[in-house]
DNA sequence: CAAGATTTTTAGCTGCGCCTAAAAATGGAA
DNA sequence: TTCCATTTTTAGGCGCAGCTAAAAATCTTG
């Protein structure tokens, strides 16, 4: 794949922990573990980064995305997971195994593929780990009220509707108890599940719906 | 894309050119014009495809697959043609678009991948173009009797089997001029054709069934 | 607030894949 | 067969993206 894959993957995870954290300022150190690599060459990259104009660099305060680089992260993760979609969807791959595959088909640069792509999946909002797909104007579709299980108090019955990033492991250590998107849990159920996975579940409040299931 | 995307395109040309040809010996300079890059780094290369025992180097003579190299130069060529046919079937392209999508799609390292998308396509047996796709182990299926158009003598009414790889822009023309895969020329269509097209379309003689058409 | 601990950047290095220019080998013509 | 034109390799250099070690800045804590 072509040269420049290790700069969209940097913009991508300036992206991700930008979005995920208070302040969008976003340390070198983050985004080296986030990425495997050491802080030295994180710098480096952020700072090819802003001479591109993607990210404002603050030395010793951290990085964070410019508007332009913000439409550049947003058509990769669109990519990321209109392909893992893909790979689900059509290629019948389990939900924990398309990660590592979609992460090296987001840097085909092909505004076309991505384009018919889309329309062969019928335009779908979601991907197979319940995140949304920006559309291709880097706008999202309105989501509904979605929160970590963890922060379910008191227990109710709740919908599953999204799992965060995890290890493969644990993804399919999920399907083989049951659980996927649309997976309903009642309190009983949820006490029985491992604590980390509460952590990554993300779930709404269902009313009973009086059907006995 | 990783690293080594390089190391298999030039793989792919010792192949392609090692094939179309009396010797397998091909030359550096041979690959450089075929890869657009200058000798001196198809040398380069060679010689570190000769270090992984994928090549033998004969300097200032040429260099050649091994049979490993070989059967690794057949899965990229499985993996570019069954990508092309995805684009073609699946998505729509048309024949002249796919070649460039291919060649970044064919670097993803997948097995799983290929042995899902080949299954998924219903283990088509040529691409888009005609040109036969490798099996997983590396062997063909048996083809038939085909030979390049401009060889017909006399004129005959004959078949469309395959287009040799040339310019988007003569796939396009041939596709206005209705040419496709299994398209039957008459002897006076073909004295019509750019004599270029002579030299890329291959065909094999058709008898007269009898069909008014 | 000053000193030490921690984070971050700079400096300097490596391997990869490309380049140009120069040297070496090959092969064809006199 | 010898010399010259052509092909090919070697030499030396560049940009990218990673690394470690050292320097610089920031944060923490007494
Ligand atoms: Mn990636
Ligand atoms: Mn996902
Ligand atoms: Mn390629
Ligand atoms: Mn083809």
């Amino acid at each position: 794949m072509s040269r420049s894959s290790q700069r969209e993957d940097h913009l991508k995870a300036l992206y991700a922990l930008g979005e995920s954290q208070p302040s969008s300022w976003v340390s070198t150190t983050q985004m080296a573990s986030h990425l495997g690599v050491k802080p030295p060459s994180v710098t480096a990259m952020v700072q090819v980064l802003a001479e591109l104009g993607w990210a404002e660099h603050r030395p010793y305060h951290g990085a964070r995305l410019t508007p332009t680089g913000r439409k550049l992260a947003l058509s990769l993760v669109r990519k990321h997971r209109l392909w893992e979609t893909f790979l689900v969807a059509r290629l019948g791959f389990g939900w924990e195994e398309v990660h590592d595959i979609a992460e090296q088909l987001e840097h085909v640069d092909s505004v076309e593929l991505v384009k018919r792509l889309d329309a062969y999946l019928g335009h779908p909002q979601s991907d197979p780990h319940g995140d949304p797909i920006p559309k291709a104007d880097g706008t999202f579709h309105p989501e509904g009220e979605v929160f970590v299980l963890a922060e379910l108090n008191p227990l109710v019955r709740c919908e599953v509707k999204a799992v965060r990033e995890g290890s493969d492991a644990t993804l399919s250590a999920m399907s083989a108890k049951g659980i996927a998107l649309g997976s309903v849990l009642m309190p009983s159920q949820i006490e029985a599940l491992p604590a980390a996975w509460l952590e990554q579940l993300m779930v709404c409040k269902t009313v009973d719906d009086g059907s006995a299931d």
